[in-house]
DNA sequence: GTACACGTACTCGGATAAGACGTGTCCGAGTGCTGGGGG
DNA sequence: CCCCCAGCACTCGGACACGTCTTATCCGAGTACGTGTAC
């Protein structure tokens, strides 16, 4: 199970639209960490589609985020950028083969779905526990927004 | 982010071979979950290489749960089948790019690691809360022993 | 009747292709600023 | 001095290749059982 790499960039870029008073465009961002310009573009497209940061276009324009930090979870920039859908996906064998249980047993989820649906819950529930706001704390964000006037 | 296919396949393997009283070929285990012969012994493999499952050569062999399933857990089956590495794996982007974090301030693990780090920890927590045994609970044990006799 | 040796059928195991997805790149369409000219 | 307009540089956005991992398959090596034979 791998996690897509655009997440790690997206969080990052979420911190840094966090501290900044005007839009940062997409190259700068990608400047900012090092990472290739065209495919973080790629990234904060999907924000956009998220409703997590909104694009101005033309000069001077780039990202600024829709929301106050304190209202975006880690878990919404990570479903923004891996997808919504569960890791798992129950292609319900149990109703396949030569002990194929019968329809009227199957009303009820699969038990092995339901193990790893009560698990990626717990998983969501600690990725919302957290905001944008709170992981902008662990950074020095003194020196970020000295970069970002500059 | 997706888990593999073989997940479910294994799981299920693991509750029909812990009602199983003599081994069971890999071939056997296929057309009882209607599921590919040659792709599933791929995976049984997994299973033999985490420990879980052992296998036995020979004519009338096949596999064998090697621990008692109430001390099999399914984060057991998921880790020898998916891998035990971490779904996230931080690039320490904050060391790179134009605020290039200085290294006297990442001693501690990155703030983004550590949300993912966390959260991980709670779905492995929730998945080794399962056993087999349990799992095999919430099936229909006594006509699957049924058709493992025949 | 018993023990041994052989043949066979079955098992696992690793090495080998095909497809899907994430990763990375490129160029075109659209928009807001800015400078110059006219009123 | 103020307003309007054209040009321009910059932005995003979607369409296009590449690499890697999951998925799927095949054939060979090895082993335990069953049978036939010799003692």
């Amino acid at each position: 199970m791998r996690m897509s790499a655009g997440v790690e960039w997206a969080v990052h870029c979420c911190v840094v639209l966090s501290q900044a008073e005007h839009p940062v465009p997409s190259s700068r961002l990608a400047s900012l960490h090092g990472v290739s310009k065209t495919y973080l573009a790629k990234h904060l497209q999907a924000l956009a589609r998220a409703g997590i940061a909104r694009p101005t276009e033309g000069r001077d324009g780039g990202y600024v985020l829709m929301r106050p930090p304190e209202q975006i979870s880690v878990l919404d920039v990570v479903q923004a950028i891996d997808g919504p859908e569960p890791a798992f996906r129950c292609t319900e064998i149990r109703q396949q083969g030569e002990l194929a249980a019968p329809p009227e047993q199957c009303r009820k989820i699969c038990g092995v779905a339901k193990v790893m649906a009560d698990a990626e819950r717990a998983w969501r529930t600690s990725l919302s526990a957290t905001s944008i706001a709170d992981l902008a704390g662990s950074f020095d964000t003194s020196g970020m927004r000295r970069v970002l006037r500059s």
